[in-house]
Formats: structure tokens, C-alpha cells, sequence
DNA sequence: AATTCGTTTCAGTTGTTTCTGAAATAGCTG
DNA sequence: CAGCTATTTCAGAAACAACTGAAACGAATT
């Protein structure tokens, strides 16, 4: 199989960011490949595509497989697996928000738990656990945004992006009208 | 200069961390004892903490400012350079959501603009275009989003977060709520 | 149970990144 | 400007991650 060369660009392109991404190159070229494919595809006519090995194709697949970023496909009388992406961007969005929480906040999360728990000792300690219960709010807050993206529908998700330079007035508005509202219908809120 | 084992486990962590959070590790134990540190600390004084190499030192606090991440202090009739991280947690994110989009958003969205302009020939092209103009509508927004935390106070960023799990009942709000209020002051809104 | 087709694993190689020590640079002070 | 002190640069070493080919595995078919 052989790319145009708009597609060839896309997936070289997502090979370079695959890094920064997370990812590696070889990851970041498949995800790309596979995104913009009009069918799915299997491992070997992304070896054909990409001219890598058939073993780089099965870790990379595996690697996007637990980030949960491609599906698993299956034809009539044909044994091979064949892979796509979601059509939908916003459940790509999720997944990332979702994988991205998992595997950048979720540990620091847990770790400065602990930290914070322990008995600080001298008052550099006690320095150092204020600084980190400052970052554990922080860390909590994110940690609850992103849990939020991940169980917005996409109509709510759209809706949340889309707010853009409206979100500034949006907020001042809620915060002037929330204690009305509240008391129209009685205190339904947390 | 020697860390206590809470101070120590919280940098090993960030140097862990490090990796998956775009930078390595020297760097992310670097910016983890300048968190925590009560005074600013000279370079010496890292080498000395974390048990590296001076120009290890010298090369990622480079980075660190390149990130934006520390604040360069100097102490009278001492002309070395200390270094500081900000107070403000909410500066710190305000800061890292403005380098991450630098790093991660902005190439990948000149390069769809550059990809989606091209003449499309056959019909893959195309429906690779169409695929193209999805990613590109959502990378816009989410650059819109993360253009609209850069610029919020710390009292609307906190806001913003704070919404947690209220932020599906306000979207659904505003939707009930906008068409009135815009009738009210006259078509303001896009 | 042997064959075939597809996928996965793994040891070893290649390629990158990180880190170091030494040398170079820059800036101040007398 | 000579002598300090602090910082940066850089080539090479060490550590790490990516990639390959070959062999192992598994599942369906005969």
C-alpha cells in the first residue's frame, strides 16, 4: 500500500509529535494512519504503509490498545484483526482526558497523599508539606475536571468547549444569579 | 546540603514523573525541591541535593526557564543565581497550560491548516480531508480552552474548576437561561 | 495431530537521550 | 588587566528506549 502524499505528511507529522504526545514515533504514525483511513486496517497493510517491522506494528498496536484509542475490527470469513478509531472526535477527546488523568495525575495524586499524611518533623518539613497540600488541592481540582470531561455527553462536552471567551462572563453571571436560583427551588445545590 | 526523607521522596517522585510530563528526570526533581524549598537555591546548592552533576544542573534549569517554570532572585553582594518557583499554584497552572498548548497543540494545528488547504486529488484524499477537518475543529477548541485558562484570574480559574460535577447542570442552565437573557440586552452573544 | 495463517514475544542491535567532566566563557573586583 | 567566582558549552560516556528478525505461540482447518 502506498500513501498520498497529504496522508504521508499526517502521519509523519504524528510521528513527531508522537513523542511529545507520550507516545512514540511508530504510535503516533498508526494512530495517524488509522485515523484518516477510510476502512480499517490490518497489521500487515500498516507494515505495507508505513514500512516498518511486522513486531514494531504488533507492540505499537498493543501500546494504543491500552490507551484505549483504537477499535478492533472483524470481517466475514477472514481471521485477521483489522483496527480503526472512533468516528467520533469527542469520544477520542474523552479517552484522552480519561487515559491522560490515569497516567499523569493519578499517581502524583496518591503519592502526595501519602506524603501529606506522614508526621512532619522539623519546620522545613512542615514547609514542604504546606507547598504540597497546596499542589494536592491543585491536583484535585484537575483530577475532578478531567472525570467531569470524561462523563460529559457530546452535546455537554461541545457545549463546554464552545463556551470559549464566554466562559469569564458565564462565571460571574452563575455567581450572581446562583443564590437566587437556589433560593427559587429550594437549596438543591451541593 | 542533605533533604529529609519526606523532602526526598517527593523530588524522586517528580524526577519518576518527569518522563510523562514532557520533561526528564533531573528536570522534574529540580522544579520538585524548588517547590518545597523555603528560600530560593543557588545551582551548588542542587548539586549538592540531588547529587548531580553541575552542568546537569545548569542545562535543566535552562529548561525549567524555557518552561517558565522558575523565577531567577538575587540576594545583595552575592552574584549568584538563585532560583524560585512561583507561590501562586494557580500561576504554576496557568503557566503549564500555556506551554503545554505551545508544545503539544500549536504545531499539530498549523500543520492541519497547511494539510486541509492542499488540493485534494482522489477519493481517499478526500475523505483523509474530512477526517482532517474534524481533528482540526476540536484541536481549535481545545486551543481556544486552553488560550481562555491562560487569561482567567485566579478567582475565575478556581471558579472554573471548582464547577466539578456542577458543570453539567450549568451547561444545561445556560442553554434554558441564553435565549432569554439574550432577548433581554439585545443579540450580544456570536 | 499436522498444517496453515496470523499474532505475540523476546534477545539482541541500533538509535536517542541524558548526564558528566573538562574546557571555555562571562562578569565582577581590586 | 589579572585574578576570582559563577555559569555555560560541548564532546564523549553511560543509560535508556525503539526497533528488528527469528522463534514461539494460538486458533482454526483438514
Amino acid at each position: 500500500m502506498t500513501l498520498s502524499p497529504l496522508v504521508q505528511d499526517f502521519v509523519l507529522h504524528f510521528g513527531e509529535m508522537g513523542g511529545r504526545w507520550g507516545m512514540n514515533r511508530t504510535v503516533g504514525q498508526i494512530y495517524a494512519l488509522l485515523f484518516v483511513s477510510p476502512a480499517p486496517l490490518c497489521a500487515d497493510e500498516m507494515v505495507a504503509a508505513l514500512g516498518i517491522s511486522r513486531s514494531n506494528v504488533s507492540m505499537s498496536l498493543r501500546e494504543l490498545q491500552s490507551w484505549n484509542l483504537v477499535l478492533l475490527k472483524h470481517r466475514a470469513d477472514d481471521r485477521r484483526d483489522f483496527y480503526t478509531t472512533p468516528e467520533d472526535v469527542w469520544q477520542i477527546l474523552r479517552t484522552l482526558a480519561e487515559e491522560r488523568k490515569k497516567r499523569e495525575i493519578d499517581p502524583t495524586s496518591a503519592v502526595l497523599d501519602d506524603l501529606i499524611a506522614r508526621r512532619a518533623a522539623d519546620a522545613g518539613d512542615r514547609h514542604a508539606q504546606a507547598r504540597m497540600r497546596q499542589m494536592q488541592g491543585l491536583i484535585g481540582q484537575l483530577a475532578g475536571w478531567y472525570d467531569e470531561v470524561k462523563a460529559l455527553d457530546n452535546t455537554r462536552l461541545a457545549g463546554l468547549l464552545r463556551l470559549g471567551a464566554k466562559v469569564t462572563r458565564l462565571l460571574d453571571a452563575t455567581d450572581k444569579f446562583r443564590p437566587s436560583r437556589r433560593a427559587l427551588r429550594g437549596k438543591s445545590t451541593q
